[in-house]
DNA sequence: TATAATTAGTTCGTACACAAAGGATATATT
DNA sequence: AATATATCCTTTGTGTACGAACTAATTATA
């Protein structure tokens, strides 16, 4: 990148934006030909974590908001990756379900994701990726 | 952060994006008072830089989309933080000028941005700090 | 000099982020 | 039972992110 304004390189809140910002490019390039968007992944690795949670269960695993949830599960429902069933005993629940056509691509779509981690720690050494990784997670 | 799927905790497609949904949340919350988003502080701090930019300019030199800045700039003309001017020689041109109103408030807002990252830092030894920067600016 | 190619900027469409407010259902309190 | 409170989820509004198509203006080429 080139030269930057005054000290802006040294700040986290400008390097982790465009770190994010290109991490989250290459992933969705990778998706696309699936149809799935980077948000869309996360929520099916979450199912495939724990099958039937509610909207609000996921929301709080993946940290996503949940009224940015409630519009990615309805595109979700609409294309076919996931299904939705009222639950039984609560009126104001609903459970989400992966579908066929997610769980048949379950082993593709995983490894997009692992290929996508090694080609952006590729260039570090293994000590490198423990440190950034490390990093990262205190952060949040 | 509470137990996540499988290998997803050492994603770094997974960590980039919730390191940077912090940082960019703690910043957004910083900057509420003055009525400025993040990429409006972020164009600010480009035009302090390097007053008279083109839309394409400024758009090179902080990786924002042109289509978004379009529409970025349209509201920061609007609500007093910059002002354009037709190019005196290209008519396809206009250039971008900080107004009155954000220079008087030029030191109070790199200020916010540094409290912001030292912030973030806080957590980290000052090797760490380093390493944590070097990393991120290599991914870019 | 007519035409092609390039460049600056906007507009459109889809998707996400998140605050705030609202509707429906469930539970607790009186 | 009636009311209050809490929970689940959706809707609305504003602000990005970005691919794609488009206009207008400029420059290069035949």
């Amino acid at each position: 990148m080139q030269k930057l304004p005054e000290d802006l390189p040294e700040c986290l809140v400008f390097l982790l934006g465009k770190a994010y910002q290109k991490a989250h490019g290459d992933f969705k390039k990778r998706l696309k030909p699936y149809g799935l968007t980077n948000i869309q992944h996360l929520v099916l690795e979450g199912l495939w974590y724990r099958n039937g949670m509610t909207a609000t269960e996921i929301s709080r695993l993946l940290k996503l908001d949940k009224a940015t949830l409630s519009g990615v599960l309805e595109r979700m429902i609409e294309t076919g990756w996931i299904v939705r069933e009222p639950h039984p005993e609560d009126g104001r629940v609903h459970r989400i379900f992966t579908s066929e056509k997610a769980d048949g691509l379950k082993e593709k779509l995983i490894e997009e994701r692992k290929k996508a981690n090694r080609k952006i720690l590729a260039r570090f050494s293994p000590e490198e990726q423990e440190v950034l990784k490390r990093l990262l997670w205190e952060l949040i």
